[in-house]
DNA sequence: TATCTTGCCTAACGATCGTTAGGTAGTTTT
DNA sequence: AAAACTACCTAACGATCGTTAGGCAAGATA
C-alpha cells in the first residue's frame, strides 16, 4: 500500500546528518518531541540553532525521518515472518521475538513509533497511522488463523493482538544493555509468555476464559 | 510511606475547579502535557487564561493534582488485592482485574500516570516515581510468591510483571465506551491472558519458558 | 583561476509560551 | 452597611519557540 514510504534512505554512517538523527532520536525519546526544542538539539551537537536548517528544513521533518526508518525496521524484519507455512503458534512467537529484538535495537526511536508519530500533522500523520494499522494487522490475522485453527482459544483477536504487542512496547521503559536479560532471551520470554502465560502447566488446572469473581 | 500524598482532597462535583480537572485530564491524555498550553485549557472552558491561576497557581500544580488522584485509584483499589489469603494466582489475576477497570474508569488521566507525569519537576517527580515504583513492586512481589510456590513458572518476575501491567496500559488508546467490551470483560481477557495465555491447553502442548529457536 | 556548493555562522523575526499585575462585579461574612 | 472574598476580566511582561535572512570560509568543480 505505502510501500515506497518504505525504501530507505538513510545518511552515510558518521555523518553530522546522521548524528543529528541520532541526537534527535535520544532527545525526542527520553523528553519527548514538544519538549525538545531546535536549541536542545543544537547544543548536543555543539552547533548554532540555524545551521540544522541545512540538513533538514524543519523539525518535523526530523520527526518524519526518524519514525519513518523505525516504521521500515518493524515492517522488513517482522511482518515478512508472518508468511511462513508453519503453525500459526510458531509464526505468532517468531514475530514477536523479532519485535521484542527491532525494539530493543531501536530503542531510542521505538517510543516514537509507539507515542511520539502523534505530532506529525497532516497527510503525514494519516500515512503514518495507517502504516501502524497495516503491522497491527498482521499480528490480528495470525491470531484469527489459529483461532480457526484451534491452536488458541477463542478471545477476541484485536485485544489479544493489543495486548501481546502492548507487553513488549513497555520494554524501553526499563531495558538496560548490559544490565538487563539479552534482546533474544526477553523476546523468548515475551513470546512465551503471550502463548503459555505465567502458569506452570503442570499445577492444577483451572477454568480459562471470563466470568465474574467476587468484584466489590 | 508517601501515604499522606494519597489522602484524597477532590474539588465539589460540577464546581468550576472540576471542570478545569477534567478538561486538563483530556487535553493533556490527548495532545500531552507539553503541547497542551494554558490558552487552550483557558479555551475549553471558555475562560481567559489568567483566569486559571484563581484556581491553580501553576500549569504543573494542575499536573500534579491529577497524577496524584489516577495514583490514589490504582493505589486503594488494586494494591488491597494483593493481600487477600488465596494462592497467588487467584489474587495476581484480581489485582490485574481491578487495574484493568481503574484504567478504563480512568481512562482521560490513566495516560498521565504512565506517560505524562515525566514532566513534573524535582522532588513532585521523585515522589511519583517512587508511588509508581511500589505499585509495581506489589505485582512482583505476587509473582515471586507464586514462583516459589510452584504455581507460576520459573520466569524472571519483574519482566513479567511488567509485561502483564504493560499489556493493559495500552488500553486507553483502544478502548471506546460502548464500542469496545465491557470493563469487567477486559479485565478477565488481560488476566486470563496472562496467566493462561493465548495458547489452547486441550491443544498439543509445547515446552513452555525460553532457550533459543532458530534464529537468522 | 574563477565559480559553485557545502556547512556552518550571527542576528533577528514574529508567534506563542507560562505567568503576573491590577481591576471589577457579585456574593458572603461580619 | 461595611468589609472580605470569589471568580472572573484586560493588559502585558519576559522567556522561549521554530524559523529565516544573509554572510563567510573551505573544499569541489569548471
Amino acid at each position: 500500500m505505502a510501500d515506497t514510504l518504505l525504501v530507505s534512505v538513510a545518511p552515510a554512517p558518521g555523518s553530522r546528518k546522521a548524528d543529528l538523527l541520532a541526537a534527535s532520536r535520544r532527545l525526542f525519546s527520553e523528553r519527548g518531541y514538544a519538549s525538545t526544542s531546535m536549541r536542545d538539539l543544537a547544543e548536543a551537537l555543539d552547533m548554532r540553532p540555524a545551521s540544522l536548517y541545512s540538513h533538514y528544513r524543519s523539525k518535523e521533518d526530523i520527526l518524519w525521518e526518524i519514525a519513518l526508518d523505525c516504521a521500515r525496521a518493524f515492517h522488513h524484519r517482522v511482518l515478512p515472518l508472518a508468511e511462513a507455512g508453519s503453525p500459526p503458534g510458531d509464526r505468532l512467537a517468531a514475530m514477536l521475538k523479532a519485535h521484542v529484538e527491532v525494539i530493543i535495537e531501536w530503542r531510542d526511536s521505538a517510543a516514537i513509533f509507539f507515542r511520539e508519530w502523534k505530532h506529525l500533522e497532516g497527510q503525514r500523520r494519516e500515512q503514518y497511522a495507517a502504516l501502524i494499522h497495516e503491522y497491527e494487522t498482521a499480528f490480528v490475522q495470525i491470531i484469527e488463523e489459529g483461532i480457526t485453527s484451534g491452536e488458541f482459544q477463542p478471545l477476541d483477536s484485536h485485544l489479544s493482538a493489543y495486548a501481546m504487542l502492548s507487553s513488549a512496547n513497555w520494554i524501553h521503559r526499563w531495558y538496560q544493555p548490559g544490565k538487563s536479560l539479552s534482546p533474544e532471551a526477553i523476546g523468548d520470554y515475551i513470546a512465551s509468555m503471550a502463548l503459555n502465560g505465567l502458569r506452570n502447566d503442570t499445577a492444577p488446572l483451572r477454568e480459562a476464559g471470563g466470568e465474574h469473581e467476587g468484584k466489590a
